[in-house]
DNA sequence: ACCTGAACACCGTTCAAGT
DNA sequence: ACCTGAACACCGTTCAAGT
């Protein structure tokens, strides 16, 4: 009664996912590969082309996912700005710095590969978790009483603030800054956006 | 009279850099082969191994040389502040994004592979690239008669927020707001910064 | 000291053949 | 419909041998 494959594994598909996951979080983007993903899960090189077109599109179908739990995981921890905008807001940042910090190779397959992410699936994955950011920066600026005109502007500043830290902490370049922690750093910083954003709206109101 | 390639090539070391530099304009990080750079040259590829210990050397010494030269461009734009802070400011966040615009390859391989760029030489390089910006928001506090007391942690939010928009930048995920142009928006964030900054230390004065 | 040639393991990808 | 086996081009890397 010794242990056998079938012949059809029935859920490579998935299986490919899980174990390009943990190729990722091993040595990130550069180590997934299609052949030791299909070797890990036990069927041949060949076989994931039946479910996925190249291994580009592996990676694609990764980062899409990816930035789904992204974007859920920032939600919730905004929680619709309870108990107050500037303490969500605060607790989504350092939500969004805990996922890079906890998955930077997917988080690096998910931003960083720059011809790769092609794929309108994944740019459309990546299109919603910028919304929830947007909501949250207009969900903010009301609960201080300022109108939600530049929101836009602000959520994709704030975006870029929160990718620019991410990014130097997972490569190593905030090292150097021994007595600055990353998640500090992002929040002295948004305060000082969004302060001078709700300022800006004050005195244009006279 | 035929032309024929001398067995000791002279310079092959810069000749490598130079392809290295050029695969990586055409297709970013993924595409710098060793094996494709040597037959550009015209060597075997197993030559550059007297140059380069490995394929991630090379990408370490264009990556170090590419920190060089991004260290004089923002260091020109800046222009010691002429002919004011805020100017040269602008300027020098235009330079940084221009550079990431037009070499997004190099730019790529100097912050984007996570586990690459480990070697002591590069990390040195992009320390004199921080110390650049460090100096120009000394500067810039100075001439607003500012203390230059968070002048660190300041430097680290500028080049986070320059260095998030140029990634976003690159990756294509800012090309959704068609309306908004990358430099417009770190420019606005720049500003808010600073002027947060400011205002603080004239409240602390009294 | 610097490079070639041959070799090996590995990877992406294709395709005819098996179940 | 899904997977194997064999095949090809390519790449990183090593090493003995050539100049």
């Amino acid at each position: 009664m010794t242990i056998k494959r079938k012949y059809h594994h029935g859920a490579l598909k998935e299986a490919l996912v899980d174990a390009a996951l943990e190729l990722l979080a091993e040595g990130g983007p550069a180590s997934l590969s299609l052949s030791e993903a299909a070797k890990r899960v036990g069927v041949t090189a060949a076989a994931p082309y039946r479910h996925f077109a190249s291994r580009d599109d592996l990676l694609n179908e990764v980062a899409r996912r990816g930035f789904l739990s992204f974007g859920e995981r920032i939600e919730k921890a905004w929680d619709e700005g309870r108990p107050d905008a500037s303490t969500a807001m605060w607790r989504m940042c350092a939500g969004y710095l805990a996922f890079a910090r906890d998955e930077p190779g997917l988080y690096s397959a998910m931003f960083g590969s720059v011809a790769t992410l092609s794929a309108p699936a994944s740019a459309a994955a990546a299109d919603h978790a910028l919304e929830i950011l947007w909501r949250s920066v207009v969900a903010f600026l009301q609960q201080r009483g300022a109108p939600a005109q530049g929101a836009r502007k602000l959520a994709l500043q704030v975006w870029a603030l929160a990718h620019g830290v991410a990014m130097l902490s997972i490569s190593g370049h905030l090292d150097a800054a021994k007595d600055l922690d990353p998640a500090h750093v992002l929040d002295g910083a948004i305060r000082n956006l969004m302060e001078s954003a709700i300022r800006r709206a004050e005195t244009a109101r006279g």
